[in-house]
DNA sequence: GCCAACGTTGGC
DNA sequence: GCCAACGTTGGC
């Protein structure tokens, strides 16, 4: 099997926050209109990891989504070269991780919400994301092969 | 192909 | 609600 990948995603919760992601079981990541995180969408596999930030509001790294479909055209933007993929909800943490701690932690610096903070899709580290997983007092229910 | 103008995102 | 950052667009 290929290797996992880890990811960042972002949701304004106004707009689609990560309690109503785990009472709808999983949703079409659409709506991406950047093509730097467009061409992350298309790097994405099933069984790959997000950690799912809330932007404005919250701002904090509050769970870990998991990608269920390889991705395909965006049906939000028919004839439009954009990509989507489906997620569903892996865990809320126990401790949403906030923007100021991302930045107190000397071993984030370079984490692509400190570095990047526009970028609505963003390849993530196996290090930051366990270090996130920690911080976030969470563990995986299923934890994914370690190779 | 450069770069100014514009629109959007997102932290504060 | 403001404004800085930055990606995208469009004129030249």
């Amino acid at each position: 099997m290929a290797k996992i990948q880890y990811w960042l995603i972002k949701s304004e919760p106004s707009v689609y926050a990560y309690a109503q992601f785990e009472r709808d079981g999983q949703t079409d990541w659409t709506g991406v209109r950047n093509f730097e995180a467009r061409n992350n969408l298309r790097a994405m596999k099933p069984g790959d990891l997000c950690l799912y930030y809330h932007s404005n509001e919250g701002k904090a790294v509050v769970g870990v989504a998991q990608v269920l479909t390889p991705p395909g055209p965006d049906p939000t933007a028919p004839g439009e070269d954009w990509a989507s993929v489906s997620v569903g909800p892996v865990v809320a943490f126990n401790t949403p991780v906030e923007l100021a701690t991302l930045k107190k932690t000397a071993a984030l610096k370079d984490f692509p919400l400190i570095t990047r903070g526009r970028l609505s899709v963003a390849a993530v580290t196996a290090r930051h994301f366990k270090l996130i997983l920690k911080l976030g007092g969470t563990v995986l229910p299923n934890p994914p092969q370690s190779s």
